[in-house]
DNA sequence: TCTGGGGTCCTAGGACCC
DNA sequence: TCTGGGGTCCTAGGACCC
């Protein structure tokens, strides 16, 4: 195996950066960035929101309670989708092989541009200064042998940060470490580790490999190459990434509603999202999702259908949610609904052979259009007129990928 | 005015076919 | 007629990431 050279680069803060590199007067001030007016959540503050103990996930009402001078704005998916573009266009400045993991963490391998550049320190600094003199905004960087550390080694000094991993200390590193820092160990995980007494990466690294299958099944390997630092996935570059599995939209109403016409609106509206988006990346599907969380918030549950035949017209998809809502008898007002598409198939452009069917394409795409340049929902099936009822929160959150098939996403 | 939204992967169990 | 096994597809639910 050879031996690569990675960096994760990890924007601090980036949505709270990014509104106070755009606007002087949030400069230095504890501000919160959240999605919608409703129930909605923090989705990043600014570090000196932080400071106070402002936290992502938050409620707004939270956050004050936290640090009453915090600054609430609304977040401008648009402003960041495009400071993430052009951020990735700056890494793609030393390497083609730029894999985007989130709308504001990417990896680079850059094993064979050292011999160009110098070194990955060298990388490393050219890339902060050009991001802090386009952008005002500072990033944490971790250089490493894969992956894996790059990531646990940017994690390590925010913000501002530069951690180097040298493939000579990995075992010195991740002695200690403790194994929730890993990407990949969450809470249950780390749970059921800490049961069997492990603790650190190292206990991790040490424990018996049958022990661990035989608790986790096939990760097992897996977790153990993980407490020992190794991880061979490589990094993959823009254009190349797998096909996209499905395509779903969700949205916490502004109030519980009960009634089915008002439930049916907002199917219709999901339906509408979630077609226009499935069009636009040229996929069809045959299993909708439907999702429904209840007003008490704990209880939730989702129902999925496969059709015979592949779908993603709007008006398709709507039909078929109605029909698995049909199924179920409701128990409670309803609090979030949500649709997903998924068991895709991905085509090329290609309009079917009958008139009729050519000119409901050609309408759908025309409103498809209109609803790109004009906003979301600016165009859309005569239902949902009467009462133009706010949805949702529709602010991306920061796994949003800025690349590939998902860069035309912007609403 | 309590608690967002977009994804991926894995598992378990059942239906169905050969 | 009984029994077993493999493969595929499906649904439901959970864990994880940002």
């Amino acid at each position: 195996m050879e031996l690569r050279t990675i960096l994760h680069i990890d924007m601090n803060a980036f949505f709270a950066s990014v509104e106070q590199s755009a606007n002087p007067e949030l400069r230095g001030k504890p501000i919160a960035v959240v999605g919608g007016h409703g129930r909605t959540v923090i989705t990043t503050s600014s570090y000196e929101a932080r400071v106070k103990g402002v936290k992502t996930g938050m409620a707004i009402w939270e956050g004050k309670r936290a640090c009453p001078e915090l600054i609430i704005v609304f977040g401008d998916n648009k402003k960041y989708t495009y400071t993430s573009t052009r951020i990735n266009d700056i890494f793609r400045d030393y390497t083609p092989d730029v894999e985007a993991f989130s709308i504001d963490e990417s990896w680079l391998d850059v094993t064979h541009s050292l011999s160009i550049f110098g070194s990955a320190v060298n990388i490393a600094h050219l890339i902060k200064a050009r991001i802090k003199h386009l952008f005002d905004i500072t990033c944490s960087i971790g250089i490493a042998p894969n992956k894996l550390l790059a990531k646990l080694a940017s994690d390590m000094q925010k913000p501002d940060g530069l951690t180097i991993i040298e493939p000579e200390n990995v075992s010195r590193t991740l002695e200690h470490m403790l194994i929730k820092e890993l990407c990949g160990i969450g809470k249950k995980m780390q749970q059921h580790l800490n049961m069997m007494s492990i603790y650190t990466c190292g206990d991790l690294g040490r424990c018996d490999e049958t022990r661990l299958a035989k608790k986790f099944g096939i990760i097992g390997k897996r977790l153990k190459e993980m407490g020992q630092g190794i991880d061979h996935s490589p990094v993959i570059r823009y254009g190349k990434e797998e096909d996209l599995k499905s395509v779903g939209h969700s949205m916490t109403l502004e109030r519980d509603i009960d009634y089915p016409v008002e439930i049916q609106r907002f199917l219709l509206q999901l339906s509408e999202m979630v077609g226009s988006r499935a069009r636009r990346y040229n996929v069809s599907g045959k299993t909708i999702q439907l999702y429904v969380r209840y007003a008490d918030f704990f209880s939730s549950w989702g129902k999925q259908t496969t059709l015979k035949q592949y779908i993603n017209l709007s008006d398709e998809i709507y039909r078929a949610a109605l029909c698995v809502l049909n199924t179920v008898e409701l128990e409670q007002p309803v609090r979030l609904l949500g649709i997903t598409l998924s068991n895709l198939k991905h085509h090329s452009e290609q309009l079917p052979l009958f008139e009729d069917e050519r000119k409901k394409i050609f309408a759908t795409q025309a409103m498809d259009s209109i609803n790109d340049r004009f906003g979301r929902m600016s165009v859309t099936f005569g239902t949902l007129l009467p009462g133009k009822e706010k949805a949702g929160s529709h602010v991306i959150p920061p796994s949003w990928r800025p690349d590939g098939i998902k860069s035309v996403d912007v609403q």
